[in-house]
DNA sequence: CTTGACCCTATAGGGGCTACAGCCTTTATG
DNA sequence: CATAAAGGCTGTAGCCCCTATAGGGTCAAG
């Protein structure tokens, strides 16, 4: 199995800059070269970046990802760092989904205020406004 | 009325170069100097800067709290532009909630699906590889 | 008269990509 | 076999929205 940057990134819906973007921060090793200078990927890269496009989707940042991959590479080892790792970005979710709602619920609040006529009028912008 | 840059910053809780920063980007009108080159502000700038930071703070983009800056300049016009912009981003904000909800299930999963052992046995690792 | 708090400009960095520009290599077609 | 399109390469700049320096100048208090 060989691939080109170009398959990778279409069997991992990656864009072809990102998956150089990643081995430049040293998320991908740097694959072995073809002839022609092309990089040479096999199934271990596209299943590490299969892993990594993974847990990016799932709001991982970066550095939550390599924490997992190197967890990940130390087969024998107690899983309770992963799933620190992983709890953690779900307490920081459930907090992000929290603001979210609080500030939905405001504006919904200054939206409401509003019905309609001139600027001069205009609750939202009086809403927005600190003493005016 | 006069205030320094640092007066400013902390009438309404700005760091101080996120207000020249504003200036910057056309943001904030470039303020009048002192004989000492210190940017000088009064009344008006310190409202206009609270409206930027209320809508920032509501979650508006840079590129919004611009829009609805010019908007709210023209008294007399009808505030429907207004309601647009602030409905779009209301838009915006439960569009990111559901996805977060969305995400959260999906990460939930994951993690309950793991009842320690070694990384070797690990549902997490497992969940994020793709086969393997 | 000096200390320290504040102000000034200009520039670089952050996260996580994305998008060029300006080349070189490979593959498909005539 | 020649060529053109598609894809690869490096390097760098841009996106959003600030934040944080470095290296200076100004001002009020003691």
């Amino acid at each position: 199995m060989s691939l080109t940057i170009g398959d990778l990134s279409k069997a991992t819906n990656t864009k072809v800059e990102t998956v150089r973007y990643y081995e430049r921060i040293g998320l991908l090793p740097k694959p072995p070269r073809t002839s022609g200078n092309y990089r040479n990927y096999g199934e271990a890269e596209l299943g590490r970046l299969s892993f990594v496009r993974r847990a990016r989707d799932l709001g991982f940042s970066l550095d939550q990802v390599r924490a997992l991959l190197s967890l990940s590479d130390d087969r024998d080892c107690d899983c309770a760092g992963i799933d620190r790792i992983a709890n953690e970005h779900l307490g920081e979710v459930d907090r992000k989904i929290a603001d979210l709602k609080a500030l939905r619920r405001e504006l919904k609040a200054v939206i409401d205020s509003c019905d309609g006529g001139t600027v001069a009028e205009c609750r939202i912008i009086e809403a927005l406004a600190p003493r005016g």
